[in-house]
DNA sequence: AGGCATCGTGACAACGATGTCAAAGACGGG
DNA sequence: CCCGTCTTTGACATCGTTGTCACGATGCCT
């Protein structure tokens, strides 16, 4: 039962009529005779025609889909800015590919190609590490999320990690902690140094000490975090209060206080995850709003895709909120190292 | 700064060749001279070509792209799903398109189609519930995820959605619990109905009440489900343990039995979700592991793609291994409704 | 009546890559 | 030296669609 996919030209000639005619009816062209019009129509739904978009974007020279590249879509944070991303695109026909860059340099370089070989109108890029030099040249759209992408001037839609974490700290601070740790994936990524640079400053302005030993650095996963974290609870000065500094590490980061029984010590996270107001205590978070940076970067995109070639590189910064559910409202309390 | 992609031509004309050999050059023909081989690649690097994949595409026929369709993106289950099937697509060279059908019949035909209008080499779909028989004459490799589509005869794996809810709820009763609630999504949904069924015929075989009060049907999200769970612990006679049919209804159940304080009711989640094992009490659930339903739904539509015509109508199902953590392990105890 | 704009239409080329087919050159055997 | 074989190469057509341009027909204005 093997049928060839039904072309514009088998359309035009069960309507009679030009294929250029029938195209022009598909395309909504309004230069077209009613009757016509609907000859046409009725044939594309008797022989269920549908166009054949390769055709069409090697004509046109370019696809209307949107490229997506984040570090993992299994990340939550990740996955429900791809959701708000379809579905802003679904409403304007444009299509969504979507790649991860594993973060790993190579694979990165490698689906950038691949977006940019299907002539993509745009793309929405989470940058990992890789130099995006080679991106000067060529004129596709483009905006980068959360950080900065390198070798390249370009415009990113990102929140204010630098203030959001000394907002928490602040927090923290103010509940009578001195004593503050924070988890955070690896340094190299300029978010995460941002994030630990925040911490830092605020500790240093409110005078209080900056001590390394409580800075948990290269905290990639859950698994690393929850590790890394039990392994600062058996030390003999164990922090008061904890900041994690991505979701993803506040989940690690909350099973270790579970299982280590230490749920007594406060904690910020940032970016919230599911269940964290269930949890008990639950967990005080920074509000990083997966779907209000999808918008922002897809109008941006949107608006550079329409022509509008004005404040390319320009940032776009977005401020997160912190909102209190208990865990990172609780005074230190003094306590014995655990073995 | 705008320079036009460069063409195989170009690459061609710079090597001092034709198209053709050049284009032997990229797709590793071997009845190329060495010599022209070495030419031929200084220039494709000089010069920084990329194919354009949608002429190939159009040349070709199809296009190395598996187009994978799920309800929604956002749900952890079908990201980890999607995360695999890239993983593993990225190994073979294999561009991946998602597309969501946001559990709404028109839109799902529409992103079937523009699977379909862009060629893709298979496709990998989670049906919800439009009539898939305008595939029948469609000759694009399919294999079908979780449920049977409507009016098609087509390969599905699946698991055994019958059996792990009965397993659930005789695990339950094997604590003494009879009054067994079920929070269960739309019963329209053939993943659905068949918990439902699995979940009755469980009660039926031990002799105990089937009570349709006690099965709450139709939650599509979260929310639903934290809203009906809550009406129904401030009921007289509130069931002593709960069997939620799918990871995200679980959230809000957990949701509601901790905001009404009712931990002491026993619960099973059909799905693990994080954060799962450090509530309190850790919850107790069948083990719906997505990257394992990717594997092999990858395997079949790959093996199809090549061409093994066999046994493509073939179910495959996948069995479900219950997690015992403390949610499911709660007897029964008798207590006053809440109001 | 002639000129001019408008409308609906179609012939044709082009987008970039690759399959088909055959030619050109090298080589060895008779 | 000729012929067949093998290797390397390129001219050309083709995939399905759409932009360009031009055509004939109609109607309005002067």
């Amino acid at each position: 039962m093997n049928r060839r996919p039904v072309r514009l030209a088998d359309v035009a000639e069960a309507a009679g009529t030009s294929t250029k005619t029938a195209s022009r009816v598909i395309n909504g062209d309004t230069r077209v005779a009613e009757a016509t019009r609907v000859r046409v129509l009725e044939q594309v739904d008797q022989l269920g025609y549908r166009v054949d978009v390769m055709a069409r974007t090697l004509r046109r020279g370019v696809d209307d889909t949107v490229g997506v590249i984040v570090p993992t879509i299994g990340d939550p944070f990740f996955a429900t800015m791809i959701e708000e991303i379809e579905r802003i695109s679904l409403d304007r026909g444009i299509s969504v590919l979507i790649a991860s860059n594993s973060r790993d340099p190579r694979t990165e370089r490698k689906v950038v190609d691949g977006l940019l070989a299907r002539r993509v109108a745009g793309m929405i890029i989470t940058p990992f590490s890789t130099d995006y030099g080679f991106l000067t040249h060529v004129n596709t759209p483009t905006v980068f999320l959360d950080r900065h992408p390198q070798g390249l001037e370009a415009g990113v839609v990102l929140v204010d990690d630098f203030a959001a974490a000394q907002k928490a700290v602040r927090h923290l601070a103010s509940f009578g902690h001195s004593r503050i740790a924070i988890v955070v994936d690896d340094l190299e990524i300029e978010t995460s140094r941002l994030r630990r640079d925040g911490y830092v400053a605020a500790l240093t302005d409110m005078g209080l000490p900056v001590d390394p030993q409580l800075q948990l650095a290269g905290c990639t996963d859950a698994a690393t975090a929850e590790m890394r974290t039990r392994e600062l609870l058996s030390r003999p000065f164990c922090p008061t209060a904890i900041l994690s500094a991505r979701s993803e590490t506040s989940l690690g980061v909350v099973r270790a206080l579970h299982l280590c029984d230490r749920t007594d010590i406060a904690m910020v996270s940032f970016g919230d995850f599911v269940t964290a107001d269930i949890l008990d205590p639950a967990i005080t978070v920074l509000d990083h709003n997966p779907r209000i940076l999808a918008r922002i970067a897809m109008e941006r995109v949107l608006s550079l895709m329409d022509g509008s070639s004005d404040d390319i590189a320009l940032d776009e910064v977005v401020d997160l909120q912190l909102i209190a559910r208990g865990s990172g409202e609780i005074a230190p309390q003094e306590r014995e190292a655990v073995a």
